[in-house]
DNA sequence: TGTGTTTTGTGAATTGTTTCACATTAATTC
DNA sequence: GAATTAATGTGAAACAATTCACAAAACACA
């Protein structure tokens, strides 16, 4: 089994997610062969990044033939296991889980929400499609369904005792969609999405870049 | 008016929200000294990053008096504009888009959607609290409520067509939902958000992490 | 007022990431 | 089938971000 290295890891995964996408729409296109130019293209990169980040996941291609478009796909996803569906929990149904449990584009993706948890029993009962479960059932349902990830769009408040609960249940991967910086065992994998912070970092951009063009004026 | 650096913009900045987002707490428990470990621990970065951060906006506090918290955070949301509230639209009320229209958090931090845009005529009928307006009505809204930036929420199909015309309306920064690279103009800030990727790389980390360990068992 | 202590601010060193440059390989052409 | 061309793969170089190390400042206390 090949070892990855340490390094550079979370760039270079998100870039490779991109390239499959790519991917994925040429090769529906029709398009036989791809070169490391025109995954960069349409990545916003340079070619030697794309063949770099390829390199760091052991995948590699034929040296002036670039790669077949459909061997690459299988191979990108074999390694991410795209051919399995992953089943994932989500804890917390205000606006944000409820719009998460619906998100078509997690199934295309093998992310599979097999259930939502909320303590509030007005919304276990209105919520349409899914069962929204009370928290007393999270063990079953983990052990059930084999959950290792989960989703947390909780208030901030009870983020932190949610995610003690979920890591206490066996979850070793979480999504938090809450300000709050989680404290976790080292063994437990944690990324945080602000949804606030990306808007307001583009607001503040725009502001940035309006004072500078003012300069010149 | 101080210039700043190119580089390292995007990582501190982020840290630099997380800052204000302890700093806002720890104001609230009635801590009137803040000291670089403290924001440290709380973001989990070492107290070096956090002055360099700070020296980086032009921060600067007291030799071994730290940072009076009040003050800091004045500086902070001068900074920061958080004094100003930043009119933003919503492109796209699907599932997604209605979460977002709804999100509470945006409003504490001076994010005000003035409006949501949908080409379906039944979102614009059946959404309870906002109005949803027809694409038509773009223009007359950015220019009425002085809009500069944008969240694109709309299907993937779609998303290039509705990013040229914001651009062309006057929109400068945009958050994109969607999972296609936008092709803006070079003055155009865009922030790429896919969900799928955020849970699909904690999965794939999860996998990887249980393939490590079991070499060692 | 002086001495010791604590904390900031920042050049220098280190570490990490991207780009460059080019040897290597495979397809194509003559 | 040799020569030419166009791609990959990857060390080396350049660039960027983080951490180290310590001087400078400010407070505490005698």
């Amino acid at each position: 089994m090949k070892q990855f290295t340490k390094h550079n890891t979370r760039n270079s995964l998100r870039r490779i997610f991109l390239y499959h996408g790519l991917l994925v729409r040429l090769n529906s296109m029709g398009v036989k062969r791809v070169y490391s130019y025109n995954l960069a293209e349409g990545a916003r990169v340079t070619p030697e990044q794309v063949r770099k980040d390829f390199s760091e996941y052991g995948i590699r291609g034929n040296r002036r033939g670039g790669y077949m478009t459909v061997l690459l796909l299988n191979e990108m996803e074999t390694l991410f296991r795209r051919d399995r569906v992953t089943n994932v929990i989500l804890v917390g149904m205000g606006n944000l889980g409820q719009a998460l449990s619906k998100y078509s584009r997690f199934g295309q993706r093998g992310i599979n929400i097999v259930a939502t948890f909320d303590i509030d029993p007005y919304k276990q009962k209105t919520r349409d499609e899914m069962q929204v479960y009370t928290p007393g059932r999270l063990q079953e349902i983990i052990d059930r369904f084999h959950v290792t990830v989960a989703i947390i769009a909780v208030p901030d408040i009870s983020a932190q005792e949610v995610c003690n609960e979920l890591v206490g249940m066996g979850i070793r991967g979480i999504v938090n969609f809450s300000p709050v910086l989680l404290r976790v065992p080292e063994y437990v994998i944690v990324n945080n999405v602000n949804l606030s912070d990306e808007i307001e970092s583009v607001i503040w951009s725009v502001y940035r870049m309006k004072e500078q063009q003012s300069l010149y004026l």
